[in-house]
DNA sequence: CTTGACCTTCCAGTTACTGGAAAGATTACG
DNA sequence: CGTAATCTTTCCAGTAACTGGAAGGTCAAG
């Protein structure tokens, strides 16, 4: 398929998509025109690197985990221990979330159109409880 | 306190944190020496942006996050409406946060070096189920 | 067969840092 | 007290990850 339809399948804009082929991330065939041409495999990877980008993991991050499908001979040791990083990197990732997720539903609660002097709630987002 | 425990403190280098000021989003006091001062509360904003930041929000949406605590003056409805919006994405990252977790979880189990022609944990990966 | 929506490459601009130079301030050591 | 190490300051340049726009080729619809 073209880039449009990769781009709307993945929610990447096409410019990214493009970007992401110029550093080396994901090189999709050509058609016999020139035209980029996506296979549904592309477009997983697309949007697998739509959802990491957007949770805060570097390019240099995706790419390891990309690589974590790709590189298949890879020893499973190396794999191994990405995956776990990265998990337990998710796992922190997960409480930092529900914690300003409870901050937010506090101040929607509580903070309603007064004039705090000093809100407490700052010292809860900044996690020192 | 000085610049450099502000930026133990806050997990943000030196470096950001005199950015971030350039651009306006957390301006300290100056002591006589020229030094910045960081108050408590400073270093509690500063931690927010850092965590914030790694979860994927732009600078322009912590500053909106932090405007919710600083602009005391602001109705009451937009600053529900603003958190609300906020909340929702929030939710987003979390479920896809889980997701990539059951991903690699998964891959770590069955993977185990292994060298699948075409692994099916890609398709859980990019979310078509 | 042309109009409009695609696609291509290339180059410049933006966002959010990041590194390094040059110089002043502070602390720590002998 | 001198001086060396370790801050700190500003400024300017470089990098990462896009993003916009020009100039032009391709394609499907009327």
């Amino acid at each position: 398929m073209n880039i449009g339809s990769a781009s709307s399948k993945s929610g990447l804009p096409a410019k990214t998509i493009r970007y992401y082929e110029d550093i080396g991330l994901l090189k999709p065939e050509r058609a016999e025109n020139g035209y980029r041409d996506y296979s549904t495999s592309d477009v997983h990877k697309l949007r697998f690197l739509q959802r990491s980008r957007g949770l805060g993991f570097s390019v240099e991050e995706c790419r390891q985990l990309l690589a974590l499908y790709e590189d298949k001979e890879r020893a499973s040791a190396d794999v191994k221990s990405i995956a776990q990083s990265k998990l337990v990197e998710i796992d922190r990732k997960i409480i930092e979330l529900r914690e300003l997720q409870q901050t937010l539903k506090h101040l929607v609660a509580h903070c309603h159109g007064d004039r705090r002097p000093d809100c407490p709630i700052l010292e809860t987002i900044s996690g020192e409880k």
